[in-house]
DNA sequence: AATATATTTCCATATTGTGGCAATAAAGCC
DNA sequence: GGCTTTATTGCCACAATATGGAAATATATT
């Protein structure tokens, strides 16, 4: 019945198209901005074209994706927004102040980032005021942790254990970004660059031509696991500025700390 | 394997486990205001206690829902917030004044409700201004529709084939509802006065002692199906006032149409 | 302490989900 | 326009997965 591989096949609990089925939906959430055709949405999730193709179909009918018929593609539905009414604890309001700060004075987009199991979520965006916008991502859109810089900060901030799980984890999810850069050994050494310099940096990760610098927040009043990244058009910026925008971040970030936790 | 009744068996084009846990997370959606149990989460869509169990299980591990150790009860979880992140199209902004407004003028909390398949949800809420306020619902909060005065308004503006369709797939989803009064025969006839009066009136069907009173927004530029409601402590209003606020909000409506249509 | 109620674990069973293959449709490309 | 390529949908035999009953455990109530 099955030829493909399974991690671990008995880790389902009796759920196995359940698990697939949020794993589809948060492939979407991942690629949609792309374009989540059937055929990536198989490539990156690592299920067949038949079982991919019968999950969104049904998650689809379910209103949860939404199909672009003219676009042959599929996108994060109605349901989704929906239920996202009905969970309360958005930690965003305790930090869009700062990530508007943060855009103010570096001038570039500024992203609050989460992270979420084995990926990171953008929660908030804020556009800078240069000329030419790097916006490499959107609300809601989702990274595999260690692609893109706030991503990379968050990943780094685990133990050498976690590292290799989450990575392992991820399985097919990194090939669909550009270049090689996603391959296990330059996450790893990316990661080891990030804990030397307490910033983070990430080129042409998540989309060619952009470079951003992110920094981990120390979990404090909250729970959850955060970052704050920029990003600009990689020409515009000097490789020497990358630090001073760490250094801001983190004068930002605590700032925030000293203002609400005293 | 399966002694219970399945309306319609072939209907899951083989993903039967998909709609059951995306039943699940919209059941929890409804009760979790009023403790989201294992057993209430069964009772309500359904299920059989085993089955409710594994898929509980299964999207909390997903976090997908949120299990509450002390209460005994899950909750939507912090990847439905997530996911209606990425999910675009709020038609909450084009209302919210109208909201408002309403709130305002009638001093009663005021919601604007949308259809979901056989639900309504909560997009909205406003609180009014009265010493004592009827808060019968919370934003996201699920409904059976029928059940509430702006979920009745929907429902009154299907035509019969769909009010029998809706009410008959819900199941034993109404079943947690006060009283008797959502009986099917009871939700016909609020349909037939609904319609009589262009307006509806809910009393006690979502919480007991409460009074809604509700009027469905004629689909003009969006394309979701929307009612605006007001709620009331059932001793504090007079039967004669409910005609009153139909009338008051019909002309929120109206306006709104107009400024924004034209 | 005793009872009632709710939750979790276990397991044999067949229903359900699976993925290969083929048919069809749509988009590029000469 | 015909031809190639790519993407989507339908079909079906098979067994792995999901199912629900029942028993065991935990928790609340009297």
């Amino acid at each position: 019945m099955r030829s493909q591989i399974n991690i671990d096949p008995a880790a389902t609990g009796g759920a196995q198209a359940i698990r697939r089925a949020v794993e589809v939906v948060r492939t979407v959430a991942q690629i949609q901005r792309s374009g989540a055709s059937l055929t990536r949405v198989a490539l990156a999730s690592g299920l067949s074209i038949s079982t991919s193709h019968r999950i969104l179909r049904s998650l689809t009918e379910e209103r949860l994706l939404r199909y672009d018929d003219i676009g042959k593609c599929y996108h994060v539905g109605p349901l989704a927004f929906e239920l996202g009414l009905a969970a309360e604890g958005d930690v965003r309001t305790g930090w869009r102040d700062t990530v508007e700060r943060i855009a103010r004075e570096t001038r570039l987009t500024t992203y609050l980032m989460a992270r979420s199991g084995n990926e990171a979520v953008c929660l908030v965006c804020v556009q800078g005021s240069t000329a030419l916008r790097a916006m490499p991502m959107e609300v809601g859109q989702r990274l595999p942790l260690g692609i893109g810089a706030g991503s990379l900060a968050i990943l780094a901030t685990l133990d050498d254990d976690d590292v290799h799980h989450v990575i392992a984890a991820q399985g097919a999810r990194r090939d669909l970004f550009p270049g090689s850069s996603a391959k296990v050994e330059q996450i790893l050494k990316r990661v080891e660059l990030t804990r030397q310099r307490g910033y983070s940096v990430s080129c042409g990760t998540v989309a060619l031509g952009v470079i951003g610098v992110g920094m981990a927040i120390a979990p404090h009043r909250e729970l959850s696991q955060l970052a704050i990244s920029v990003s600009a058009v990689a020409d515009s910026i000097e490789r020497s500025e990358a630090q001073a925008f760490g250094a801001l971040i983190a004068a930002a970030i605590r700032d925030n700390h000293s203002a609400r936790g005293q």
